[in-house]
DNA sequence: CATGAATGAGGATTCATTCAT
DNA sequence: CATGAATGAATCCTCATTCAT
């Protein structure tokens, strides 16, 4: 049904203007669709606003992997990977706000994509990262930068950059030992 | 008053479990005070919050600060320092669900002491750290990491001591060339 | 929507009885609705006091015009509209609560139509009427007269009819001299 | 005790900026006393509200006394003590808001008082006075036109003067029949 | 006797969710 | 299947009154 996608469509404008703790029947208003109709896609607000959410998030991990591939080499590859997700990281406010909620799901698919990227990203540049740097790492980093993209974007736009930086710097091969290799699986 | 305290108190309980969503009442009855006393000492929800914030940003700082002191060289006490920091952070929930508003206020106390504390330590290895690294980018990161922190700490409590590393190590002067200092100031 | 209705008759109901300061959620259960669907309708108690206040006035303006109609001569008009107004006056507890709100707002339809009423029993009775005697006199001395039947209705309900004669008698042509023109017309 | 005097003069005052709703802290912190003294001497907020009132009307009702006594003949006097009586109206808002209670409380020392002074009046001028035309008439008149000058006070000052001369007018022994007396005496 | 902190029942308003049409 | 009106529990905040100090 093409009012899911409406909803959905609306759903995504609204929690990125207002965050997560908007009026559902301005979502309603928004999608052109009834209350009921709303509620019959989504028995909760919750639903709603996971479906966003992964839509969301699919729809930003595919742009950075995007930005990766016509890369030169493996660590610009990776670098361009970096610099992309954090740029559109600021536009995905339901995603920054319930990142938390989608790191500790590891249903989510969404994530599992963006850590088969970075996976394939690490790999390519294996030669040029210090060891032990783990999949694991790459990703809490992303996220971690992440926070720092939303504290400054409003202020100071390239701040996180000059961080990005000197976190890439220290994964580099030549710089630093190997990291010790204990805590780079997830396991529940 | 010690009704005061109380209040603070079971507020800071009551947030670090609940989030700011909180009834107000809650923490009336945690405190062991009727709505009119809380109210009386805060005249808004919001007082109490920044209150709560305040205190509890200040004590986290402090304990920080404190963790550089005894340190052997420069180097030492920064690591100290950011170890502490983040170690204590993921107690500190208040802290970051309003870190964004706690980092736009440039008046607030707590920051500004914070801010002291790592120029100090910026300025004593200063020979260590790569050229153009500013408190600002310290302050960042701090920040940055504090979130990986959190979202991990439910999982697998020392994945962030990785990152600190990475990034610690991406700081030394022998790795990477100078950062430029374009947005070192925060001017308004 | 019949709730709508539903609400306001009791809201005047209610309002009559208890005066402004009733509890919103008197009216919601005497409507038979919901406290939402009470502040669908108004927003603010408010605006449904001011609902209530002018569909008040509006009828009790209206009974007033009508006694006037049937009157066998210009001077039996005005007599009878006053009459009316008065006699009805103390059934709406709300306008009169709120008459200083009403007398004050020039937008109010209500008050529009009450001196456009009046203008036309004036101009009808002017050869009767002393000289000077203007339109805002006459809706002032209903306004006033309405206090005394006000305050004497529980206890004298005819008390004011003998106020009601005296006043028309000092407005007559033949008793006293002209009034003075002055502050005959309302400026803003 | 002086804290009595304190208290009421410090009502009077609050009273009369912000009529009956104000919070009672507001007036026990004018006053300089703490609440408990306040509550010592006036156990209920009303309590205090109906001291108010008492004084302020015996001095308004004093006020309009004096103004009588010095004029040059019995209808002069009339006219004198009404003038005074209304202009001095609208700075006793708490009179002007519970004049109901007042009204209708026959063991109200200050209407008692005020009565008198009308009743002499009313006989002074009886010759000129229509027949029929009894203290109680001339109270309720002036109570009425109190009304008038409260809502016209704030933009038309003295738009209640013209009432008052019609009234007056109608008063007179020459304009209009006796009025009948049926009405005139108050029991309970 | 005085103080003013403490109490807590209300009161206005919002919003996720249901359900008659 | 869609609509959007209806529901009412939950929430923040106020203020008359009490009572420990």
């Amino acid at each position: 049904m093409r009012n899911q996608e409406a909803i959905v469509e609306a759903a995504t404008e609204v929690l990125a203007e207002q965050g997560t703790a908007v009026d559902v029947r301005e979502i309603a208003r928004r999608s052109g669709v009834g209350m009921g109709t709303l509620y019959r896609h989504f028995p909760k607000k919750e639903d709603l606003i996971r479906t966003v959410l992964r839509q969301d998030f699919s729809r930003w991990a595919e742009s950075a992997r995007r930005a990766a591939i016509g890369a030169e080499d493996p660590w610009a590859a990776l670098t361009d990977f970096y610099e992309q997700a954090l740029t559109g990281y600021a536009r995905h406010r339901v995603i920054v706000e319930n990142f938390a909620l989608t790191w500790s799901d590891p249903d989510l698919e969404g994530i599992r994509q963006l850590r088969l990227v970075i996976e394939e990203l690490r790999a390519g540049a294996e030669d040029l990262l210090r060891a032990g740097v783990t999949t694991e790492d790459l990703l809490l980093l992303l996220v971690s930068l992440g926070h720092a993209v939303q504290l400054t974007d409003g202020g100071h736009p390239l701040m996180w950059n000059r961080l990005l930086r000197i976190s890439l710097d220290g994964l580099r091969a030549d710089h630093g030992e190997p990291l010790p290799g204990a805590h780079s699986s997830r396991s529940k």
